[in-house]
DNA sequence: GTTGACTCCGTACCTTGGTACGGTAATAGG
DNA sequence: CCTATTACCGTACCAAGGTACGGAGTCAAC
């Protein structure tokens, strides 16, 4: 193990193109190993186990931003506010959900109406998106 | 009824911007009046209403361009149309719900470990993301 | 009859998460 | 040793849905 890859060979390990790993570095979320004298950069496991970190952190909706702020609490003395900061992600999803279920509902009984809609009546589903805010 | 607003107070009473209101003409969705030999355009109830339903349907997730397509519609004969279009976007929003859904339980489980977990064991969430993909 | 608010219009800028491009340098394979 | 890939780096660009700005013209009130 504790293999030295360039770039794009980490980049194809991890799965992420070249560019999003230097997009990266320059948001500070992946660190940038030194240049040995205008030779080529070497990254280590470790980078790979940080871009599994980002991607893993996105998949549960955090932003590079909170993901940034995430990789500063791992200290072992953090775990509270790591999870906080998972419970504030966990209520915007459950409020997104709750919203997308109104929604879901909303469209469904249109469609519906649509559906028996066979005479010459104006589409239901337009003219609801005409009428006063429900 | 009918009168005739400024697009400040179009605006106002749609509860948009001037801006957003310039910005629906440039991409189709709001007419914009003839100009009175370098007066000012007036606005009427109509224009108002179609504020209203940019705004419904922006809240039923479509698009801008999806809200243009769907006001093409309006001509009595398409309704199926419209449904069609609603029931792929039904679609979307349930295929979302199902994806919220999962991260729902991934974070409420991490977060409930990090609870749990008194010692001084490396914090849950973050270690798990650190893991391979579930 | 002037002040202040508003309109008109074009253009630039914002966010988020990257992708694309282009020139130069370094490295790997044969 | 030569050539084909890469790496490096800065900068520009993409979607979407607007917001912000600046200068000139217009409108309404006092």
């Amino acid at each position: 193990m504790a293999e030295s890859y360039t770039i794009g060979t980490l980049a194809r390990r991890a799965g992420v193109s070249v560019e999003a790993i230097r997009y990266y570095q320059r948001r500070g979320l992946v660190e940038e190993p030194a240049r040995p004298l205008g030779g080529t950069r070497r990254y280590a496991d470790d980078h790979a186990r940080r871009l599994r970190f980002i991607k893993q952190a996105q998949a549960i909706g955090l932003s590079l931003e909170e993901v940034r702020e995430l990789l500063g609490l791992d200290d072992g003395e953090n775990c509270h506010r790591a999870a906080a900061l998972g419970a504030k992600k966990l209520d915007l999803v459950r409020n997104r959900i709750a919203q997308l279920r109104n929604v879901e509902l909303a469209l469904a009984t249109l469609i519906e109406q649509c559906r028996c809609n066979t005479g010459t009546a104006r589409c239901p589903l337009i003219a609801a998106l005409e009428g006063e805010s429900p």
